[in-house]
DNA sequence: TAGTTATTGTCGGCTACTTGACAAACGTTT
DNA sequence: AAACGTTTGTCAAGTAGCCGACAATAACTA
């Protein structure tokens, strides 16, 4: 699972390497979690944080009318999760939700603030991950300001394909099966725009349906959405 | 809503007290910045990192059309900002403007790291910090998804107001004077649009003008935008 | 297998906001 | 002072995308 892509994430600075992945675990507890469980809900305390080893979450706050607005982007595996609330407040701000069946290391709040105090490459990784987080939101920001659904909505797959897709002979495939809806609450607009648009890149033929599976088959024709 | 101001005052962990100031005095140097003034600019090198001593800093990325859009919000006098790029990449990803007359001190990127290993409780704040902004872009986002334009500003005069208001008899008065471009670019709306909702808010007497600057003399009906 | 629920497809009306354009007011420089 | 750029006020026209409603399909469940 996690030697597809592994080349493609080295040197990312929001997933941790084989040796900081060691670390964590060394500390923590695996778990399972199904997928569309939550994993962990807003208000609660944030007494812990977790590795992701396998499957992807969504990370998301609910609207006044009950809709999921993702406001972090999906997590990949070799990521962690609940950093922030768990470094430094007391409750959750948001919601964690398996889009996938997941694997996680479970890391107590105070476990991983010793380990953090005593080894000064990983508080720095931790820093290094939280900037990168930061500035992940703040490109999100730019995003729904200066593009319109179109452009966010080919941003959105040109990123999950390049991060969790597979590619294959005529173009990469996303195996994760995003709803309309999701996708919809990733990007900020409805469910009904987004499946009217995702058509339109179908008719197109920048994307394809492989059942509820999309194909990118012309990334380039897709990035010219963006504006 | 429109009761709970529960995010409101996101900003108050994100400031250094005196102690972590010193430290950053002690290995930095004082300088000045008249309004208007661009501190850091995209794509430079990020080689510092700031404190600011007084004054407030917009930090905002330009869209292809030239308009500034502020992804992260206002920085107020004690936090640091310039700290994401820092600590992890070579490059500046957003500009920095001063809104006010500004004083920083600035610390080389190379002192900064070196502070950082040898002061846990500092590396653990600096984590903090960095949590701290990426919470409040994820706010941002929410906001942005979730919140027509009046709900935007509202908001956004509520905020300011708590930041760097000062309590009157009536009211608390926003010296910034801030013109309706640049929260048109903190809002992620255009310039005609906040002028016209201003004066809406003016004659149902949620604020009033003095010269340049805001006056709010209602919060709740203000707060009642917020949908 | 059928019955039920979740997801997708489509469409017309609606509206919040943008766009562009221009005039008035304000602030600065000469 | 006058002359200039900047900021604000306002308005009419255009539109992107939301909303509600419903049908068609796919995915579960019993």
């Amino acid at each position: 699972m996690a030697g597809e892509n592994h080349d493609l994430v080295e040197g990312s600075p929001l997933v941790l390497n084989e040796q900081e992945k060691e670390l964590v675990r060394g500390i923590g507890t695996t778990v399972n979690y199904p997928k569309g469980q939550i994993i962990f809900a807003a208000d609660e305390v944030a007494d812990r944080v977790y590795l992701i080893e396998k499957g992807w979450v969504k990370i998301y706050r609910l609207s006044s009318d009950g809709r999921e607005v993702t406001v972090g982007s999906m997590r990949n595996p070799g990521e962690m999760m609940g950093l922030a609330e768990t470094v430094y407040h007391g409750k959750r701000t948001c919601f964690a939700g398996a889009i996938s069946d997941v694997t996680l290391v479970l890391v107590s709040k105070k476990d991983f603030l010793e380990v953090l105090t005593h080894e000064h490459c990983f508080a720095l990784k931790v820093a290094k991950l939280l900037a990168a987080r930061m500035r992940e939101a703040e490109a999100m920001v730019h995003e729904l300001v200066c593009f319109q659904v179109p452009g966010r909505l080919a941003l959105l797959l040109l990123k999950i394909g390049e991060r969790c897709g597979i590619p294959e002979s005529d173009g990469v495939i996303i195996e994760l099966r995003l709803t309309h809806e999701e996708i919809a609450g990733m990007i900020g607009t409805t469910r009904q725009t987004v499946t009217s648009l995702l058509n339109t890149f179908k008719r197109e033929k920048s994307i394809e349906f492989r059942g509820r599976e999309i194909k990118i088959l012309d990334p380039e024709k897709l990035g010219s959405w963006i504006i």
